[in-house]
Order: structure tokens, then C-alpha cells, then sequence
RNA sequence: GGCGUCGUACCCAAGUGGCUUAAGGGACCGGUUUGCAAAACCGUUAUUCGCCGGUUCGAAUCCGGCCGACGCCUCCA
């Protein structure tokens, strides 16, 4: 079965041919430098990831772009309050940034472009974009995107500019555009910019936000490249306003296959920063999450459902990861590790089948959990398995895992203490010492780790 | 007002015309195992898919209406 991806911009499952054969090249929207990231926009970014992985598993070569946006309303606006630098704001969350895509095992990007790193770009795209009529310039210092001079504006998020409902900020920015929805390529120079300003052919000032993605995946990928994935709420006006000015400055299609992911809700709500009903990573942490843990939340559900999380949901997911973890290991202890093994199960294909239609994760998590109580219970029954048997199960956890990254692999370290702990349990355990080797137990768990009697003896994982 | 998504067991969540008298996970209950415990494993749990009509030999799946939830319409992953 062939990957098909739903594309946004024509709302159906399309299969997926990439440009240049075995290659694939992707840009995906990235943060706003200006906070930490909450698991609602993880929630986008792990399924990017997930994308990724999926790719590169089927044997592309995947080039991937995230940009950072380092200047902005907000960034600016924290850096005044703050009184400091704005780079100071943004280095740091963008530090940030990249510590909590990296416990929660998001692989990283080929690069990060910076916004402020590509302003010569940006100045470039808007000047053609003025020469050729598709912009114009404000008294302020503003040029602005002509929506009327691209006639298929609107097309990816099915908005008629026309008929919208006016907000109020419409109302209040109109007097200074030709049409309310005209959209800001370089915003005149105001006070509450302060010493953030860039010169530019038509005065000092900077970057709309828009006409930075534009610039960043053009000058990275390309003026025509494969996938530009995002949040649904990218989808317009940002989205939109990208392709805009994209192809009037380029004049080919931009984009092949765009892709975006629903909302993360919590208590029914979109999770967001201004409904302040949102979950940090090291708010996660704190709650004793394992990455492992949330990433199962984020992916049990299918990427373009809205999906809610919740701390309620964590034994749940909790469970399930080590359900996986303890099959990981039973395949272990049955010499996994040794065999050589060309081969995969049945399961395995239909496992491929469910990614490939357009990444089915809770139906690809659902045959393989099938599959992997089939295989304990095999084991269970001490069915001899033959050697092809265990490698063929074995690199097809491998290559779940691989997409997934659902194992702790860390929990099989055990530290030093605990391990003394164990052994003197092992001494008490012997004498039938049961008080103390209970008492010793519960040390353990103090550490934070758990103790498992079986017929082998103890074993230890990590709570 | 325009555009769009969704409503499946106690909870999460697939399925979008017959392979399903509805996957998978969690929880619960029962069992195996165990010094105890935990874990693990085995088993049970929706004649039914928001409601009402219609199309069809056949619908959770298509159509219409209603009810409910949510999102976008220039801060937003």
C-alpha cells in the first residue's frame, strides 16, 4: 500500500509522491520564542515527528526545516516589559524550546532557521512582490499584501474574505488598507518597537509574520518543495498568506501536500496560552510524566481528531507504555538480542498498512497490541518459538519503537544504592526474612523504583 | 453571519455501505501465579454506534431534519 496524506488544501487522502524521487522535503511551522511551549503545540510538533519517522522509515531522505520565530509582537512586548535585549528573550526560550523536544524524544530538524536571520530574504520577496503590483506601500512606513491581485486567495482554508463577519480589529485597522483583509509583508517602525528595527528599501521597521515562512522555506527547500505542516489554526490566515505571497513572488506552486493537526483540548477547551489552561513540559515532570507516557497520549489519538489530555488519562497511558516495555523485555530474555533476522510478522504489514493511510496511529497501535498479546501468550504457554520466529518479533518492535519511541530504554539502569538494596533483600529474602526483606521493599520505593518477585528472583524497574 | 470538525461501552479510541450481531487500550470483576505484595498472564464486560425519519437486499457508515460539543474568520501548534 502506497502512503496517501490528507491534504488540507484539497480536503481528500491524496497519495503521497514526493518532487524528487526518494526525497522529501518538509518545512513545519515552529514556536514563537517568547514562552515555554505548552503540550498543545508539542501535540503539533510530535506529530510532525511522527511524520517524519514515518518517512524515513519507508526510505526517504527527509530534509526538515523548522523555523523560529524570534521577532514578533510578542517577543517584542516581553523583551520591553523585561528590559532587556530582545535576543535575550529569544535565545532562551529557544533553549527551551529544544530541551523539551528533547525529552520528549521529537528528533531534531535539520535546521532551525532564526526569522531574524533572513531578513535580506524577506526584504527581497517583498520588494518583487512590490515591482509587480502585488503590494503596496502605507504612509506608516507598511506595505501590505494585495489580496485581490491573487485570485486564488482563500483557496486552502475555503474562506471567501468577502463574506466574513468583521472583528473589531478589522474595523479599527481598515482605514489604512486598501481592503480590511490586506495582510502586513513589513510593519512601519513604532515606538513600542524600540531599538528592534531593520532598514529596509521603503524605511526602518520589520517583518509581518507571515512573509518569514515564506522566506525561510524558500531560501532552505526551495521555491517548490514537498510538505508545510502546521496546527489547523495556521491554516488561515497564516497558511493561507504564505501561499499568497509565495507563488506571486515565485510564480510556481509552493507547496505539494499541506498538513495540518487538530487542537489539543483540555476539559473540552483548546488548550492555549490566553485561556491560561495550559500544561508546560515541566509542569509534565512534575507530575511524575514519563515522555514516554505523553507521547502515547498525544499519539493514541489520530492527528486530525481533536485530542484532550489530561492527567486523569496518565494511568492509562502509563500502562500501556509498560505493557510494551515488559514485552520488549520478555523478547529479550528470549535471546532477541542474539538472533539475525531478515524477517518481520504478518502483523508488521498491516501494521504499514494503517501508517500509510495517512498515519492511523490508534488503528497501527491497535494491530500491534494484538499482535503482541498473541506473542506473550506463545510465550506464556512455552510454545517453542523458532529463532526466526523471536528475530522476525523482535525487528518489528524495533521498528515500532523506532516510530513510536514508546520503551524508556534508561529504565534499565539502576543506580548504585538500589542495587546494594537488592542484594541485601536477595540475603534476607533467603533466611526468610520477610519482615525485613518488606521493610527493604519499601526503600526502594522511596528511590523510586519497583520490585517484581518472580520464580528468577527480584527484578527492578523504575516506578 | 460565513466556513469546518465531531457525538461509538464506565473512560480513552478505531471502524465511514456486507469481512464487524463494532478493533485496541485503560478501569472493573473473576481466575492463574505468589511468603506477602506488585507485576505479568488468562477470561468476562456495547444485539449497539446523540435523536428522528429516509435511501438500500443490507447502514455506526449514505441523505435530510433536530439536539449537543468544539474550532477558524488576522494573537494562536
Amino acid at each position: 500500500m502506497e502512503l496517501k496524506l490528507y491534504n488540507t488544501y484539497k480536503r481528500v487522502k491524496e497519495v503521497f509522491t514526493p518532487l524528487v524521487n526518494s526525497k522529501v522535503s518538509m518545512y513545519t511551522c515552529g514556536p514563537t520564542v517568547y514562552d515555554f511551549a505548552h503540550i498543545g503545540n508539542f501535540r503539533t510538533f510530535v506529530f510532525e515527528d511522527l511524520l517524519k519517522r514515518w518517512l524515513l522509515h519507508l526510505g526517504y531522505d527527509v530534509v526538515h526545516i523548522m523555523n523560529i520565530t524570534d521577532v514578533d509582537d510578542k517577543t517584542i512586548a516581553k523583551a520591553r516589559n523585561l528590559e532587556v535585549a530582545l535576543n535575550t528573550i529569544t535565545d532562551y526560550y529557544y533553549k527551551c524550546f529544544l530541551q523539551d523536544a528533547r525529552w520528549l524524544k521529537i528528533l531534531p530538524a535539520n535546521k532551525y532557521p532564526r526569522a531574524t536571520g533572513s531578513i535580506d530574504k524577506m526584504i527581497e520577496i517583498i520588494q518583487s512582490l512590490l515591482n509587480n503590483g502585488f503590494a503596496y506601500r502605507e504612509p506608516d512606513g507598511s506595505v501590505y499584501f494585495r489580496i485581490k491581485s491573487f485570485s486564488d486567495y482563500g483557496k486552502l482554508s475555503k474562506i471567501n474574505v468577502l463574506n466574513q463577519k468583521k472583528t473589531k480589529r478589522i474595523e479599527t485597522d481598515e482605514y489604512d488598507k486598501d481592503t480590511p483583509n490586506d495582510f502586513a509583508l513589513w510593519k512601519g517602525w513604532k515606538e513600542d518597537d524600540g531599538d528592534v528595527v531593520w532598514n529596509s528599501p521603503w524605511g526602518k521597521g520589520r517583518p509581518g509574520w507571515h512573509i518569514e515562512c515564506s522566506a525561510m522555506s524558500m531560501e532552505n527547500l526551495g521555491e517548490h518543495f514537498d510538505i508545510h505542516c502546521g496546527g489547523v489554526d495556521n491554516i488561515f490566515p497564516h497558511h493561507e498568506n504564505e501561499i499568497a505571497q509565495s507563488v506571486c513572488f515565485s510564480g510556481e506552486k509552493f507547496v505539494n501536500y499541506w498538513l495540518h493537526s487538530e487542537f489539543l483540548m483540555i476539559d473540552d477547551e483548546k488548550m492555549s496560552k490566553t485561556s491560561l489552561n495550559y500544561l508546560t513540559v515541566k509542569d509534565l515532570k512534575k507530575k511524575n510524566f514519563s515522555a514516554e507516557s505523553v507521547r502515547y497520549q498525544l499519539l493514541s489519538g489520530h492527528y486530525r481528531t481533536k485530542l484532550s489530555f489530561s492527567t486523569k488519562k496518565k494511568q492509562q497511558s502509563d500502562k500501556a507504555v509498560h505493557r510494551i516495555y515488559e514485552f520488549h523485555l520478555m523478547l529479550i530474555n528470549k535471546g532477541a538480542l542474539d538472533i539475525k533476522s531478515d524477517k518481520l510478522p504478518n502483523s508488521y504489514y498491516i501494521f504499514a498498512d494503517c501508517m500509510n493511510d495517512d498515519l492511523n496511529t490508534p488503528k497501527a497501535i491497535a494491530e500491534f497490541f494484538t499482535w503482541m498479546k498473541l506473542m506473550t501468550k506463545k510465550i506464556n504457554q512455552n510454545k517453542s518459538l523458532t529463532s526466526d520466529e523471536i528475530g522476525a518479533a523482535w525487528n518489528y518492535l524495533v521498528i515500532f519503537n523506532d516510530i513510536f519511541s514508546f520503551i524508556n530504554q534508561n529504565k534499565n539502569i539502576i543506580p548504585a544504592n538500589v542495587m546494594d538494596l537488592i542484594r541485601k533483600r536477595d540475603i534476607a529474602r533467603s533466611k526468610r526474612e520477610w519482615g525485613y526483606a518488606d521493610e527493604i521493599r519499601s526503600q526502594i520505593k522511596e528511590l523510586g523504583w519497583l520490585i517484581d518477585d518472580t520464580p528468577d528472583g527480584q527484578k527492578v524497574k523504575k516506578a
